[in-house]
DNA sequence: TTCAATGTTTAGAC
DNA sequence: GGTCTAAACATTGA
């Protein structure tokens, strides 16, 4: 489920993996998970080198030798699994647990490195993809998407906050602060988990939360996402050779896919309710 | 068979 | 322009 922290762990996992790898060859079986012709791709990337792994939202960000850039968006249900001999990382949506079939039915593109290694992009539903683009073409692409600051950044003030709250007073809390243009890197599961800790309902209109709760919200932006990284996510991956491990973020989940339970702070119900057409579960006694 | 699923964009209505 | 909803992408699984 890649949300920030779980991009983020892939992130830290793949620097180690492949920084300073030669790519070797580069196949796709999907057309729209690639923007330029497969032959172009295999042109630019053949013989170039990994030089860096970033993130910004919940997209990865590869610099080339070359000076390309490759861009990677895993959406709902992408996964990328590196593998060598040795071992084998996952990282992303929990289709495959385990290295045994690789390249699968799911899997729309392979590098392959030059000491045969490899990294699969894996995607049931194809909503994600794998872009290349020159250092001047991704800084226009970037500009184009209007993202709001990164949550984990000093940048990232109450006072910000507080400021972009201003500009959109109608919203409701949850859309609010999972729309990227806003601020980048919360999607469903932790923006529920934020309004719970913040104690305000999903649906309420930001124009009316006090100081206090904004204040709440912005604290509760930066504890969640910084636990689930510390927990590599909720659904990461990351063996060795051995059992394959759930990302350890899905037990500190408190609302979350809980509705019709027991709140675990006032033993009432957890509700759900559809907000901009996403289900939001929260508690109603809690959360004002 | 129907519904919901981790993300994001876009079209249309008001 | 702001804000709402539904739909689009494509597939699985309950």
């Amino acid at each position: 489920m890649p949300e920030l922290p779980e991009v983020e762990t892939i992130k830290r996992g793949l620097k180690k993996a492949i920084v300073g790898k030669k790519i070797a060859d580069f196949d796709s079986d999907w057309h729209k998970a690639i923007n330029k012709p497969l032959r172009q791709y295999q042109r630019i990337l053949m013989g170039t080198k990994i030089l860096n792994v970033d993130r910004r939202a919940k997209m990865l960000v590869l610099t080339l030798l070359n000076d390309w850039r490759i861009l990677v968006h895993l959406k709902m249900t992408g996964q990328l699994v590196f593998r060598d001999k040795k071992k084998c990382l996952i990282g992303g949506h929990s289709i495959e647990t385990n290295c045994e079939n690789l390249p699968n039915k799911f899997t729309h593109a392979i590098f392959t490195f030059a000491d045969d290694s490899h990294l699969y992009f894996n995607d049931v539903r194809k909503f994600g993809w794998v872009r290349l683009y020159s250092a001047n073409e991704l800084a226009k692409v970037f500009e184009k998407m209007q993202l709001g600051p990164e949550p984990l950044t000093s940048e990232f003030t109450s006072g910000c906050l507080t400021e972009i709250m201003r500009q959109r007073p109608k919203a409701r809390v949850k859309q609010f602060i999972m729309d990227p243009k806003n601020l980048v890197g919360v999607g469903n599961i932790y923006s529920d988990e934020v309004c719970f800790f913040a104690r305000v309902r999903p649906d309420r209109r930001v124009g009316t939360l006090k100081d206090k709760e904004i204040k709440l919200i912005h604290k509760g932006i930066i504890k969640i996402l910084k636990a689930a990284i510390m927990a590599q996510g909720t659904t990461f991956s990351n063996y060795v050779n051995t059992d394959g491990e759930a990302g350890a973020f899905t037990k500190q989940l408190k609302v979350y896919q809980r509705h019709g339970k027991k709140c675990y702070s006032c033993k009432g119900r957890i509700i759900k309710m559809k907000i901009g057409g996403r289900t939001s579960s929260f508690c109603p006694k809690c959360q004002k």
